[in-house]
DNA sequence: TCCATAAATTGACTTTGGTCAATATTGCAG
DNA sequence: CTGCAATATTGACCAAAGTCAATTTATGGA
């Protein structure tokens, strides 16, 4: 017989992912250790592994946490100008640092379902493509595909440019990422071209 | 005073790898357990990490030349069919496994330098935008951008529905890889449409 | 209230990637 | 040929992720 989720379950939880988010703020994502995630959360650290499979996993839910934070305030874009707009500052988030790309590549699919991330990122391509719904009707954007289908072909160009982004050692961070954000523009107008 | 790279240096890295092949083509990428591959090329833990910076840029050097020679006999595509019949392939080749996709979006950029695999896509988007600056010169593909730009946004399309192909444990693994499949080939519609 | 059992938690233990000071081998100048 | 400095190799050791049988705690029916 199934039982009802425990309200001790969801604390312990929500301690896992507070303490979580305490050390990724000081030490960042690639600093984080298991140990110490139970440590603060006062847990043992076979708890932490019944709740997340696996360190991924508890990082994929902390960085789904975090966007969604900062996407739920973006609305569906009502003219050129806007879009490209959302499309920088998603970019600007995606590309934060290299855990993060390496986390939303792995966790952004179908491979990611029910960790947040995955719908997270439906649902900006969803307000993507009823602006460009509305941009195709006023003929402001080509009409050589689906909204939904171009609004998937931009959230690409964003994740590739993200990628790109992320230069290891080089001391030219800025001319790669300066190059990686000029591509996903011109790569956009291409693709919305009237 | 630097000195000339000994026969001996090559010879243990070949061993290495030699290894590694044998590892993989058995057991996969993620079956590979850096101790046994020291055990079966007869070296010490140590001169593993001498040779490689870490198991992932071991399984990116493996990558990189089990993949020059499925992508080295792929020449500039002469009209639109073929090349889609490149994309297509490519996309097969990316989306092998989860592993080829994480080590890709880590290598396949700036932060993969002298892996190889950043050569290797390089020289794909090469020979792409050649083939795409003949098909613009014939008006056979739009010239809303330069070949350059459209064959690197080609391969951010194929990387994308490389990673949307990647389900996790879902049953209906067959559907979504043909939803990312028929993906690709709209955005490439939409982003070459004359 | 009480008990059977599902669910949650524990922490010692295993596995495995990665380090490093010590040692062995090689190239080269004299 | 010889000695020395650069390079390569070694393997014991460490750090940290992940496992699991045992234990505790909550649930819902009788």
């Amino acid at each position: 017989m199934t039982r009802k989720v425990q309200a001790r379950t969801l604390a312990t939880r929500d301690r896992l992912l507070a303490a979580g988010r305490e050390i990724v703020t000081v030490s960042g994502m690639a600093g984080l250790r298991t140990e110490e995630v139970v440590l603060r959360a006062g847990t043992a650290k076979g708890t932490f592994f019944a709740h997340f499979t696996d360190r991924d996993h508890f990082l994929a839910a902390l960085l789904a946490e975090s966007l969604a934070g900062e996407l739920a305030p973006l609305g569906a874009p009502q003219d050129r100008a806007a879009l490209m707009r959302v499309l920088e500052r998603v970019y600007v988030l995606f590309a934060a640092d290299a855990e993060t790309v390496a986390l939303l590549a792995r966790f952004s699919g179908p491979a990611g379902a029910g960790l947040g991330l995955d719908r997270l990122i439906c649902e900006v391509v969803d307000r993507l493509a009823e602006g460009l719904g509305m941009m195709q009707a006023r003929g402001e954007v080509g009409a050589r595909a689906r909204p939904e289908v171009l609004a998937e072909g931009l959230m690409a160009l964003i994740f590739h440019a993200a990628a790109s982004a992320q230069c290891g050692m080089h001391g030219d961070a800025v001319a790669v990422r300066a190059r990686a954000d000029r591509l996903l523009v011109e790569m956009a107008e291409a693709l919305l071209w009237p």
